[in-house]
RNA sequence: GCCCAGGUGGCUCAGGGGUAGAGCACUCCCUUGGUAAGGGAGAGGUCGCCAGUUCAAAUCUGGUCCUGGGCACCA
């Protein structure tokens, strides 16, 4: 007698063996018809799993999120399936489950191309319509290195000899194609409803650019045909917010090739820009930090110093004159401590916060480049915190705080925060790490904020937390960071008289609310699809006349707006009043101000907002009120 | 840096060995019109760059630069 409990405590009893499969139709042929997969006793399975003891299972549907996931896995099956097929050469490799779907890698002669892939998906669908059964089974590690071997399948006989011994060798059978899985998968192909391959790309095999360079096939399957729908909507309305569309529409700012990687700002960014910056300076004036200025072409010798040509040498813009070599700065704070160095400093001088909106250029590669978001040439809210040890947990809280203050004022309340802690390669005492570690843990822990811990994935010189904001695609930007450094200060030799009147080295934290503006104020766009808030709106109001008659009073409305430091322009074009709505709304300027006979009369503008709210006629005034 | 796909008027894109096309934007004229495109006329391109094949190259080939999607990278 076998006793099956059910999540509901509902408990059904068996002769003696049962399939996962066979307790769903026990209790409904519907539920047995849904069923994709079990839970039994905590550990996922096949819907053909036997259970033979007494277990706690549950059953899955597409309707759990374990079921989705086993439909994508599945769907990585099936395209390795049909790739065989189409293409008996093609060499299989690994097919995990990504967000929104599923990718596969493979190894082949040459390229797959777009319309390959048409010609995979229409097979993918033929497999699903002959309602394929997927069987698991279960080999010795030799058997299966045997087998992966005579098909010719070496990565696959790779990956066996990688799994650690004594651990099952489970292999799925679909039609003619086996695959090395650790499943569960779903129990026939015809499950699978709602798929679509999205695009190939290269992928290192291992994930290493040592490699060979495999070929990656991305698809996206979902639950059903509307789910999936929805899915290629959402991505084409992310598409609409890309902050370089954007940027281009509202003419905010280009890249040309004169200068990969290097923004020209347009009047209207570089408006934001000024925004952000002054908002930034006012921000960090109130927290005690002191804002200077630093070179931006620096003798070599300071970089070999610091430790960045070893380090980071790669990624440096070089040059000389009159036998001198210079680096342009790829960071600030090398020079931040030639500042600090000045002048002996004494622990009351600690906290000594310097600030810099300093302009900095990294060589990255070529292939990292993307939009204004990654960039060769940037400038950051950079300021570097010259502090005691005891000082250095109530200096994170400050910025902490000092970061989601400014994150709020922007409209970001999701931030994805991580601790990243000690890596192998590092300089610094263990104690130092112990305690560097604990007081960004614990400033952390005590304003109650969540975080995805690191290990191993910090500075050489330090720990550090990063805060990362999203994209309209999902891809995740890391703008905010606060890295201890016990490294640089004693490279460059900055120290402090203590209290003792002993010389001590002085701990070091590198910090940036917004990170790199150029990445910032693309997230921002992307964040409000270009309707940025009145605040920070390149143009705030356009005056509109009706017709010429009111040509003088507009000029008079616009130079008023200027002077109350609006950042206003003004339409007088011998076009229709709902052209130029249509011309200003397109700009998502926030307020369009109208003026016909009646305003003129009154003294008074008819104020519409970006979204078609009709605020009525109110004087200049009134209006200037509004967003006050 | 690596793999793949692109680069055609200011913008979005079509074309694809025989002397360059559309829509929008732009200029001028008519219209002075009350909340998302009024009408007419006109101007504008060495088809990314450099070679090669050809009687002839935007179109084919090679190289190169840039952009895009991934991968790798992001002390």
């Amino acid at each position: 007698m076998l006793r099956i409990t059910l999540p509901d405590g509902a408990v059904r009893e068996f002769a003696d063996s049962v399939t996962v499969l066979d307790v769903a139709k026990n209790i409904s042929s519907g539920l047995a018809k849904a069923t994709l997969a079990g839970v039994v006793d905590g550990k996922l399975v096949d819907a053909s799993f036997t259970l033979t003891t007494d277990s706690k299972l549950q059953l899955i549907t597409d309707k759990d999120s374990e079921g989705l996931d086993v439909i994508r896995h599945s769907t990585a099956h099936l395209l390795a399936q049909a790739v065989k097929q189409l293409y008996p050469t093609a060499q299989v490799t690994i097919g995990p489950v990504i967000d929104n779907g599923f990718y596969y890698d493979f190894s082949f002669e040459r390229p797959f191309t777009p319309e390959d892939l048409v010609a995979i998906e229409k097979k993918m669908a033929n497999l699903v319509d002959q309602n394929i059964q997927v069987e698991r089974v279960e080999m010795t590690r030799e058997d299966a290195i045997k087998y992966f071997d005579s098909i010719g399948e070496k990565y696959k006989v790779e990956i066996i000899s990688s799994i650690p011994a004594g651990e099952v060798i489970s292999l799925y059978k679909q039609g003619d194609f086996i695959d090395l899985c650790r499943g569960p998968h779903v129990p026939s192909t015809s499950k699978l409803k709602a798929f679509k391959l999205m695009k190939v790309a290269g992928a290192y095999w291992r994930g290493d650019s040592n490699n060979e360079m495999l070929q990656r096939i991305y698809g996206t399957a979902w639950r059903n045909k509307d789910e999936l729908k929805e899915y290629l909507h959402m991505l084409e309305e992310a598409e609409k917010r890309d902050h370089r569309k954007i940027g281009k529409q509202l003419d905010l700012f280009h890249l040309q090739e004169e200068a990969p990687g290097m923004v020209f700002w347009h009047p209207k960014g570089w408006a934001i820009w000024q925004t952000i910056e002054q908002y930034m300076r006012n921000e960090l004036g109130k927290d005690g930090y002191k804002e200077i200025k630093t070179p931006q072409v620096v003798d070599k010798i300071l970089w070999e110093k610091s430790g960045h040509m070893q380090n980071y040498g790669e990624n440096m813009f070089l040059t000389s004159s009159e036998n001198r070599d210079y680096a342009v700065k790829p960071m600030n704070c090398p020079c931040h401590v030639l500042v600090f160095n000045q002048g002996l400093k004494s622990y009351r001088d600690l906290p000594l916060r310097l600030a810099e909106f300093g302009s900095c250029h990294r060589n990255e590669p070529s292939g990292a480049l993307h939009g204004i978001m990654r960039v060769r040439g940037f400038v950051q809210d950079d300021a570097h915190i010259f502090c005691t040890d005891e000082q250095i947990g109530s200096e994170a809280a400050k910025f902490i705080d000092l970061t989601y203050r400014v994150y709020q004022k922007f409209g970001f309340d999701k931030v994805d925060l991580k601790l990243s802690t000690r890596p192998e390669k590092r300089v610094g005492a263990d104690e130092l790490w112990d305690s560097a570690e604990a007081a960004l843990a614990k400033a952390l822990d005590d304003k109650g904020l969540p975080y995805t811990l690191q290990p191993g994935e910090g500075a050489f010189y330090g720990p550090k937390i990063e805060f990362a904001l999203k994209d309209c695609l999902g891809r995740e930007w890391q703008c905010g960071t606060l890295q201890l450094d016990f490294n640089l200060p004693e490279r460059l030799g900055a120290s402090y008289i203590a209290e003792d009147g002993s010389k001590k080295i002085p701990v070091m934290l590198h910090r940036a609310a917004l990170g790199s503006l150029e990445r910032f104020i693309g997230v921002l766009i992307e964040h409000y699809a270009g309707n940025l808030p009145f605040w920070l709106a390149p143009v705030q109001a356009v005056v509109l006349n009706i017709s010429e008659k009111q040509n003088d009073y507009a000029n008079e409305v616009y130079d008023n707006l200027r002077n109350a430091g609006v950042r206003a322009e003004i339409d007088l074009s011998n076009e229709k009043i709902g052209y130029k709505i249509r011309q200003q709304s397109m700009q998502k300027v926030p307020y369009l101000l109208v003026i016909g006979d009646n305003e003129m009369q009154n003294n008074q503008v008819t104020v519409r907002k970006q979204d078609g709210t009709d605020l009525g006629a109110m004087t200049l005034d009134e209006f200037l009120l509004l967003d006050k």
